[in-house]
DNA sequence: TTCGTTGTTGACCACTTTGGTCATAAATAG
DNA sequence: CTATTTATGACCAAAGTGGTCAACAACGAA
């Protein structure tokens, strides 16, 4: 199907596809212009319906290839066993940053394709099995070991104090022109070490 | 100069500002559409221009609408005396999230603004005096009691953490369909007790 | 009622951009 | 060298652009 996209070298596939990632978030399926993507991906405009044949294709295509890259991830990261939660959830972030260094808009992306209003895709969107990615993150609360824990403490709202600090961390680099990927694992170390002091025993 | 806007009724008013935010916000100045505007806005296009007179005037009124939008509100969170840094934060919260009800994208917004391309716009916008958001924000940080936090504890990775906390809350929130304040603020508030609980003495 | 003012509308304009094609050319393979 | 695969951008009809304006509705004053 995608044959002629496929067997490009990986950097300037990475870039065409974070290319059209970007228009297809700003605005959805109908807003995005092909004429936006060519140019920020640097090729001509021949070359992309060469690879995609049409916007729509280009767009499903970009929608099971972010779905997969997704999962893949996800499954990175419930492969690590880890009962303690301030580890796994390091874990987590680390996963999540080496995704989103090589593909920023990844979860903007299938996030926007999912409550896509054109009828031109919407069927088709919903024909492509949705994997439960959401379900799949959810597993990073079981099987928690709660005793690590101080006595008293509210655990869920711990959790969610950790992931969204974590997070924050790693978006706030996002933001930096060089998203520098060392920096931020130093960084939720620290964020990991700190929590260990102020919520375990 | 925008006497024939202002005199409309509070609420159309804010329906049409949140709808041409939302344009300016998805692509900058050139790829919004007028007609998108109106259309969002459930007015005629005729109206729109009788209001503004053209594009670019749009833009700017709307810049320097948010910009003193976000001055008030900063204003609100400052002259409210408090050096129990975790009530200020609540207190800091409490305020942004009464603003960004009414104006989800007053911060997208003004961001956006700041780092537009276009020609058209991008002079004037310098020229309007860039009041210092960021450095009036950065005073939630100064004289607070640091007394109150348990020894031995990173305050700055403490107050990273709540700040990353609530504005969480806040940002999940205002995902929902409608934004109900009252939840938001229950939330904030337990967030607020847990960290007591976790970081005080 | 009638008149003048103010606010609102959408068809319309010249111009640009749209998704997509295709003849041509460059690169690569055999 | 030829034959096939890749890559290009000028080109197309159709749609969309920012902006205008004659017509009309709503209003209070007379």
């Amino acid at each position: 199907m995608f044959q002629k996209f496929e067997v490009l070298d990986e950097a300037k596939k990475k870039h065409i596809i974070n290319a059209a990632m970007t228009e297809f978030v700003r605005g959805g399926y109908e807003k995005a212009s092909m004429n936006t993507v060519v140019e920020a991906a640097g090729i001509s405009k021949g070359s992309l319906f060469y690879y995609f044949g049409n916007k729509k294709q280009l767009y499903l295509y970009l929608f099971e290839n972010c779905e997969e890259l997704i999962i893949d991830n996800a499954h990175r990261h419930l492969d690590h066993k880890e009962s303690d939660f301030l580890k796994r959830m390091e874990h987590v972030i680390r996963c999540n940053a080496s995704l989103l260094k090589d593909y920023p808009l990844v979860y903007a992306f299938v996030k926007g394709c999912k409550n896509e209003k054109s009828e031109k895709v919407r069927h088709e969107i919903g024909k492509l099995k949705i994997k439960h990615t959401e379900e799949l993150f959810s597993r990073v609360y079981k099987d928690i070991d709660e005793s690590l824990f101080k006595e008293g403490i509210d655990i869920r709202m711990a959790q969610f104090a950790v992931k969204s600090t974590m997070f924050q961390i790693m978006h706030e680099a996002m933001q930096q022109s060089e998203f520098e990927l060392d920096n931020v694992l130093k960084k939720v170390e620290d964020c990991r070490r700190f929590f260990e002091m102020t919520l375990y025993k």
